[in-house]
DNA sequence: AATAAATTTCATTTATTTTTGAAAGTTTAA
DNA sequence: TTAAACTTTCAAAAATAAATGAAATTTATT
C-alpha cells in the first residue's frame, strides 16, 4: 500500500468510526486528516482533499474547535487561517471524555434523578420503575466518576491504568 | 411528576442518548421500555406504547437480541412472544462493551495496523503519517485492553474500580 | 474608506437513515 | 393439511441529518 492510499483509507475509516459513535462523518474525516498532517492545513486544502464545500468545512471545523480538539493557527504574512489537531492522544481522549460527559451524560443524569424521584404508589409496576431508574442513576453516576478519575491522571494515564489492572 | 409522565420521559431520554452514541432511537427506546417493565412485554405492547409499526418493532427487537441485551420469553399456553431486557447493569455494560469492541474497535485496529505499516519513504509527510497512525494503533489497542480488563471483573466491577481510583 | 480576501451563515437541496406496511414465512393446534 | 395467530422481510415512503453554495459578514490591505 502506498502513502496516498493509506492516508485515504485512514481518513475513511476514522470517518466511519465517527458515524458509529454519533459523530458526523465529515467532522471525523477532517479530524483524521489534521491528525496525520505534519503541518497546519488550510480550509482550501481540506475542501480539496475531502471534496467538500466551503460551508461544510467551515461548520465542521467550528464544531471541532468547540470540542477543543482542533486549533486555529496563523502564519505570519498570510491572511488565511490554518488548522491543526490535538496530536497528544491522552489529551485528545480527555477532552472528548469531558465534553461528552458535559453535553450528554450530565443532562441524562439530571433526568434519571427526576424520574426516579416520583412518588411511587404501591403497585409493583411503579415500585419496579423507581427501583430500576434509581439503580441506573447510581450506575451512570459511578461510570461518569470513573471516567473523570481516570482522565485526571495527567501523563500517559491509559498505560498506568492498564498496568494497575494487569497486576 | 406522575408515573406515566416519568416513564415516558425516561424512554424519550434514553432514546435521545442512544442517538447521540450511534444507536438508533427506536432501538434505545424499546430497550428503555423493557428495562423498566416489571414483567415481559409483547411486541403488540411495544408497538402500542411507542406508536411504531410491527416491522420496526420486529427489526429492533432482533437487533437488541443480537446485542445480547434483550431476551425472548415464552408464556405457557400463549402463542405470542414476550421480551425482557437484561436488568443487571454490570452485565449490560459488559455486553455492550464487548459487542462494540468486536464490531467497531477491532476492525478499526486492523486498518490502523495496515496503514501504519506502509513503507514510508524519507519525506517528512510520510514519516509523520506512520508515526501518528502507529501511536493511534497503540493507544486504541491499550484502551480496548483496559475496557476488556475492567469488564472481566465479575461482580460490581464499576464500584470496585471507583474505589481503586479513589485511594 | 474603498477594495479585496477570506470566512460564516443559513435557506435550500441532497444523501442517508429509519420507518412503514403488506406480502411472505413460520409455528401451533384443531 | 389447513387455517389462524403470529413474526419476519424488504421495497417503497417518510423522516432526519448533512451538504451545498451564494449572500452576508468579517478582517486585512492599499
Amino acid at each position: 500500500m502506498k502513502f496516498r492510499e493509506a492516508k485515504n483509507k485512514f481518513v475513511q475509516t476514522w470517518g466511519a468510526l465517527g458515524s458509529q459513535w454519533g459523530i458526523n462523518k465529515t467532522m471525523a474525516q477532517i479530524h483524521a486528516l489534521l491528525m496525520v498532517s505534519h503541518e497546519p492545513v488550510s480550509m482550501e486544502d481540506i475542501m480539496e482533499e475531502l471534496q467538500i464545500s466551503r460551508g461544510n468545512a467551515s461548520m465542521n471545523l467550528r464544531a471541532l474547535m468547540d470540542w477543543g480538539i482542533v486549533y486555529k493557527e496563523y502564519k505570519t504574512g498570510e491572511r488565511r487561517e490554518y488548522f491543526t489537531a490535538e496530536k497528544d492522544l491522552d489529551e485528545l481522549a480527555v477532552k472528548i471524555s469531558k465534553e461528552r460527559s458535559k453535553r450528554e451524560i450530565k443532562p441524562a443524569l439530571k433526568v434519571l434523578k427526576e424520574v426516579s424521584s416520583i412518588e411511587a404508589d404501591g403497585t409493583e409496576e411503579e415500585r419496579h420503575f423507581v427501583e430500576q431508574t434509581s439503580k441506573l442513576y447510581d450506575f451512570v453516576l459511578k461510570a461518569d466518576n470513573v471516567l473523570d478519575k481516570m482522565t485526571e491522571h495527567k501523563d500517559n494515564w491509559l498505560a498506568q491504568i492498564l498496568i494497575k489492572f494487569m497486576k
